[in-house]
DNA sequence: GCGACAG
DNA sequence: ATCTTGTCGC
């Protein structure tokens, strides 16, 4: 059923090769089953960088009640260069992912979707991936541009990139910075901006984002599933 | 050639 | 990403 199989490179050049071949396989529209389950994904690190950290949690939506997390440690195998995030995090998430018992209808994840110069930013790499619905959630802007944004929470305009529309520039709250929110996989951009906004509490980040990025940035990390 | 550059 | 205390503002 898995037609990808994800590999770290040994170059930017075959990396780029990679992406190039995977971008073909996203599919920016509805594909999901309504969400039940959503997770979010975010990656530390620790020792110097030397010790990549991914840490899940998923939550039950749209209550957001967490039901479980999961963290996985790995020497770190990639160097980090600007478009080429997910060679350096996914081998982790995917580790982290084994030890998940329950199976996430949407992540989101911290990082680009498909705002991305190649149009494969992690989301979207990690989706096709696992072949699941997912959404890039970035904090900041990797490529594009935008017209001025409302300072209200809940205002959003499109992010461009050679004329097309890569994503959406998001204020998730009042005058706060705006979040970037892209399609990753499976995932229309219309649904993610909505999946995205009723994940919202009173934080910058989504509850699964937010949570997830605590987690990683957290000590210990023996203990594999919290929660129920 | 000169910037820009997710985490 | 990570190194780091208190502090200003909603």
């Amino acid at each position: 059923m898995s037609r990808y199989s994800f590999t770290v490179p040994d170059s930017i050049e075959s990396a780029r090769e990679i992406q190039q071949q995977a971008r073909s396989l996203v599919i920016p529209e509805d594909r999901l089953d309504p969400v039940g389950l959503v997770a979010g994904v975010d990656v530390g690190f620790e020792e110097n960088n030397t010790i990549t950290k991914a840490a899940i949690v998923v939550l039950n939506f749209p209550s957001l009640e967490v039901v479980e997390t999961s963290i996985a440690r790995m020497p770190t195998g990639f160097p980090y260069v600007p478009g080429f995030l997910s060679f350096r995090e996914i081998p982790a998430i995917l580790e982290a992912l084994e030890h998940l018992k329950t199976n996430p209808d949407l992540y989101l994840c911290d990082g680009q979707g498909i705002a991305h110069p190649r149009r494969l930013g992690i989301a979207s790499h990690l989706g096709v991936a696992i072949d699941r619905p997912t959404i890039g959630v970035a904090k900041s802007l990797l490529v594009g541009k935008h017209a001025p944004l409302g300072e209200e929470k809940g205002a959003w305009t499109p992010l461009i990139d050679k004329k097309e529309t890569i994503g959406a520039v998001f204020r998730s709250r009042t005058r706060v910075k705006p979040l970037y929110i892209s399609i990753g996989h499976r995932v229309s951009l219309e649904t993610a901006i909505d999946r995205v906004s009723r994940c919202l509490t009173k934080y910058r980040l989504p509850e699964p984002t937010r949570l997830a990025d605590k987690l990683s940035k957290k000590e210990g990390g023996e203990v594999r599933n919290l929660g129920t």
